[in-house]
DNA sequence: TGTCTTATGGAAAGCGCTTACCAGATGGGA
DNA sequence: TCCCATCTGGTAAGCGCTTTCCATAAGACA
């Protein structure tokens, strides 16, 4: 095939002016500050379907329509000034026609708004984190938004680069789930996080933060955190608890500097403390199953050592999330042991598809879809009018007291 | 505060022009073909702050640097020119400065790339979906690509939507997880789903199907289907089964029409037939844990009204997928029986969080996040150069035979 | 019939970038 | 010393839209 060098000197002759752009790639568009290519009229034909390899334009539209793209845009894509209706049904018609699509990229920019909503999570196949999800996408399905989703482990640096991520790409608000950690290593990730969210809500972005406040972010009108009282379900939790569990207690925990973790262990303990009941050990291990796991296997170890046979030696088993609970359980029951025979067990956050887990898992309930939906609405330009900026309609938890942490009737033997 | 009109025609006084855009909303901008805003200086003060609401572009930070927008741009987001050291390193320090970050909009449109891929899943928190978007997400990252993430609750109608609005981003390719309704009420939408992906597909998108293959899209080579063999496996499954079970089939199978599952049953039913068994009853129910337990329920009564000392009449239930299978099980728990005793149970993906599930659940196992980063790389572009266009490496599962179908020792009682 | 207001389509600027092309500078070889 | 190839930064066009402003047409009213 001859193709001339492209090039606006080049003077149009009788061959065809045809739309080349970058290839056949989607996001067409070539920067030949002229992008119409010239091809023989013979090899035409070969081409005639790639025509329509660049998504049709407005200026497409409006050309067939007869209009000016200015009246076409009016049209498709809603505006204060509607165009005469036989007008619009003729864009409408050529629209249809080239197959249509705007470039929301395009509106984006012109309009500055682009309709995106940031979602960050530790680990999406984390079912804490899908239910959250879940419930981001709901919201934003329901404003008519789009969720952009990232993983990170975990790590604040990661999720600074999340944040730059999304604000590269003008996203309107970013739901930022998952635990703080004030450990010392982190510290300084951590700051550059702060400071990276601080600049994006000064840029207007909005912010909704599950959890904990992230520690050096402005508290602007544009931030706003789903407060968890994980503090204070904890110590209903262990309250509850108290009443029927004599023995001593033990809390499996994330790791130390894990905020979430760490306030349900302060609340945990704290509602011991209110029972009258001596303070529980605390194990670190990871904020997951397998961690639990871990730490059950530990704890296989000291059940068997203790006299199983007194109801005062029974442990209680409480792990800072449902995941790491069900870690513990698994390794007690590899290491011969039963829930809740020998020993009582209790997580938090009442993960769902947990209820055919059994034995039922005691725990507190967290309405974690709601939760998402929230965060997502509560950094929402929808909210504006006439509502209190602070934590908007303040999540509440339910101790669920299930099988795991029945006491045995007699004593074990 | 008074403020002028917006115009170009208002004369500059003494007065600060400052930028305004609209609001303060972060993707600034506004079309005032010139705005920049007239306020009265003794106001300027309480705006200071807000000066900087407007996130800075390219050409500020070129202008702090002295440079042009070009060399800025070269220097800022990498090309094939690399301006002089000392000037790179001007124009880095005034990008620090203004807190730059560069308009993802914006360079999508200029570059027409957007280096976006869309995900479409039924349901985010299921955790059959949730390990799909994990592989999804980690294939993304590894691309350096971000993953945009749509929710249907497995409607062809909202996929054809999804499919549309990430077209309009110019996602550079789509993820579809999620099986196929060959349903006749669906039929129409499931055509114009085709007829979506199809024109993305034409229009250079890339895109990545796990599991069968949409009807009606033509198979170019942008569209990469993940075939999960499940017809192959499911019979694999029922021929293992039958080699010790002796007693009649059932199969819990989704709706009839879902493609994933009647695959499923029909490879099992073939593998009873190879078996020499004959074929199982179906019951269809939703696709989800509460369909199972419905249908577990229903089972409960017929095993309860079967002679169930013997072995002979002892049912094999098969759910084709894991989640259904795990609410059969809760269902014959709920009557009062138990799983293998009184019946055996197998699913089908062997979801990762059922690990801890007892019995642990005999199932076929699928590397769900694996399949996930195929689909994804399979419809990336990295994948161009000398490799066959047809299912590349093709998925494969494997039969896990566990507790939920161990026949117990002697018949039961 | 003439003037004024109100609708309506179009021209064009601009959103924030990238990049083809250009012009000026620099250095090497003849 | 002159010419040419090479390098470098800048200029400006253009990505695909939206929206302001303008011109014109159409009524409204006196």
């Amino acid at each position: 095939m001859e193709s001339n060098e492209v090039g606006k000197r080049i003077p149009t002759s009788f061959m065809m002016t045809r739309s080349y752009a970058s290839g056949n790639r989607f996001p067409a568009g070539s920067h030949d500050c002229n992008n119409r290519m010239l091809l023989k009229v013979p090899e035409l034909e070969a081409f005639e379907e790639e025509l329509s390899v660049t998504a049709s334009t407005l200026s497409e539209v409006a050309k067939l329509a007869g209009v000016s793209p200015a009246t076409a845009s009016r049209v498709l894509n809603g505006s204060t000034r509607t165009p005469a209706p036989e007008i619009a049904e003729r864009v409408r018609q050529a629209a249809d026609t080239l197959g249509y699509i705007a470039n929301a990229q395009a509106q984006a920019l012109a309009k500055s708004s682009t309709g995106l909503i940031g979602l960050i999570v530790h680990d999406i196949a984390d079912p804490y984190f899908s239910a959250i999800a879940q419930g981001v996408q709901a919201a934003a399905r329901q404003e008519r938004r789009m969720v952009l989703l990232a993983t990170t482990n975990g790590t604040p640096a990661e999720e600074k680069d999340a944040v730059v991520a999304f604000a590269a790409r003008r996203a309107e608000s970013i739901v930022i789930a998952g635990s703080r950690s004030t450990r010392s290593e982190d510290a300084h990730a951590n700051t550059e996080l702060a400071a990276e969210l601080d600049r994006y809500c000064r840029n207007g972005g909005q912010v909704g933060v599950v959890g904990k406040p992230i520690l050096g972010v402005a508290e602007t009108d544009n931030y706003c955190t789903i407060t968890v009282p994980n503090e204070q379900l904890a110590r209903d939790l262990a309250q509850e608890l108290a009443h029927t569990h004599k023995g001593p207690f033990v809390i499996v925990a994330g790791p130390e500097g894990l905020a979430t973790s760490d306030e349900r262990v302060v609340g945990f303990q704290r509602g011991l403390s209110d029972a009258g009941q001596p303070a529980a050990d605390v194990v670190h291990v990871p904020f997951n199953r397998n961690g639990g796991f871990d730490a059950g296997i530990e704890l296989a170890w000291r059940i068997k050592a203790s006299d199983q046979s007194a109801l005062e030696q029974r442990l209680c088993i409480f792990a800072t999330n449902d995941v790491m609970a069900i870690g513990v359980a698994a390794a007690l029951r590899d290491r011969g042991l039963r829930v809740p025979h020998d020993a009582s067990l209790a997580g938090f956050d009442d993960i769902e598809w947990l209820r055919d887990f059994r034995p039922a898992l005691s725990t507190v309930h967290l309405p974690l879809e709601e939760i998402g939906r929230l965060a997502t609405l509560g950094s929402s330009n929808e909210r504006k009018a006439g509502e209190e900026p602070g934590p908007l309609s303040p999540v509440t938890g339910k101790v669920m007291l299930r099988r795991s942490t029945e006491t045995p009737h007699s004593a074990r033997g």
